[in-house]
DNA sequence: CCTATTTTGTACTGATTGATAAAAAATAAA
DNA sequence: TTTATTTTTTATCAATCAGTACAAAATAGG
């Protein structure tokens, strides 16, 4: 049975999407409860009664970012190719990412940038991100290793977290330099590492 | 000849080093004028007159911080050690900073993070930050192949850019994994490249 | 002492902040 | 149709924002 009352006039999930995207362009502290009434076309009434803060609609967006990108960047690391075609492509993604068209870089980089300190749900959701990643390395690490693609004797959790670094690096390098050039080398130089 | 008037009662670097440590604290957005002036001491007629805004101090700020600290990172790089070690130090002297009480990061990657995109006296100081590293790492790893502690096979520019992608990344794995026994893990990781 | 100059402290500005109150509007259930 | 319930709209709130006005205070030079 529906609930009685007068129904919503907006899909959440598009609301949640818009907000998230003006969290990731100007940041917490500069994103104005009225920015985010503007891009998601609600109300302040609407936005309140919906989300209850902007602290929990930030919340939900950083949960929903986490949620689509782990997908995306986990069917790149699980496609049929070799495992260190799939390492360099993960790199490689991260590069078309960090230099389309008004790139905003990782939200949950970003996010813990600003606030991962003193906002627990950021700490929260970088963290699940992270150790997700990381995990997902260490599986196809131990599956190169098996197939004798990769050396066996690498450390497989040392290798992962050495590999984390290299993409978490590689992103921050990308916001500071906004060089090309210099990402691509950086995914050669890292993939060296892999042999 | 002093200029005539009153004399200032304050001094302006140590001024400076409290603002750095509020906007390194809380973040340019989240650090409110009068957090300025109850951290520096000063009154706004004061802080105004002698800085003009709030982002200009923040401008000074940045600058002050990046000749701080590039100069303690460029004595651990030409210290007298072998060049593996005084690359290790660096690293480790990272997670010293990131895992000491309190630690609030690297202000610039913090800026960079929040601002960079969108504010260009973030972009020109992070950038000069970086240019500069990459150069000093460049520089000893040069020295490395030239003494025979590395191999001759090593690209100079992309080893040095992949160590800066790996400092980088270090600190930003540090400030969301806050795990000093994998900071570690991708220490050694990250050396086992250099052989 | 007198004047010019600069800094300092205080009060204040309009704009914006996140959030709320209350009534109108729109539905489901009775 | 009536009632209960929920969403939406609009007006509004106190608090805080970055920045300013201005007079008092403190100096140097004459």
């Amino acid at each position: 049975m529906t609930k009685s009352g007068r129904p919503r006039a907006f899909d959440k999930e598009a609301v949640l999407d818009a907000a998230m995207d003006v969290f990731w362009e100007k940041g917490y502290e500069a994103c104005s409860t009225e920015d985010l009434c503007n891009r998601t076309g609600l109300g302040r009434g609407s936005l309140y009664n919906a989300f209850g803060s902007k602290h929990e609609l930030y919340e939900q967006a950083l949960d929903r970012y986490h949620v689509y990108w782990i997908r995306e960047q986990t069917s790149i690391l699980e496609s049929s190719e070799p495992v260190k075609t799939r390492l360099r492509n993960f790199l490689e993604w991260a590069i078309e990412k960090d230099f389309e068209a008004d790139s905003k870089g990782c939200l949950l980089i970003n996010a813990t940038m600003e606030r991962g300190r003193t906002d627990s749900t950021v700490e929260r959701a970088s963290m699940l991100h992270a150790e997700k990643l990381e995990k997902l390395f260490g599986e196809i690490i131990q599956e190169g290793i098996d197939s004798g693609e990769l050396s066996a004797e690498l450390s497989v959790t040392e290798s992962a977290r050495t590999f984390l670094c290299s993409f978490y690096g590689l992103r921050t390098i990308n916001a500071t330099m906004r060089s090309r050039d210099m990402a691509e080398q950086i995914v050669a130089g890292t993939m060296r590492f892999f042999n």
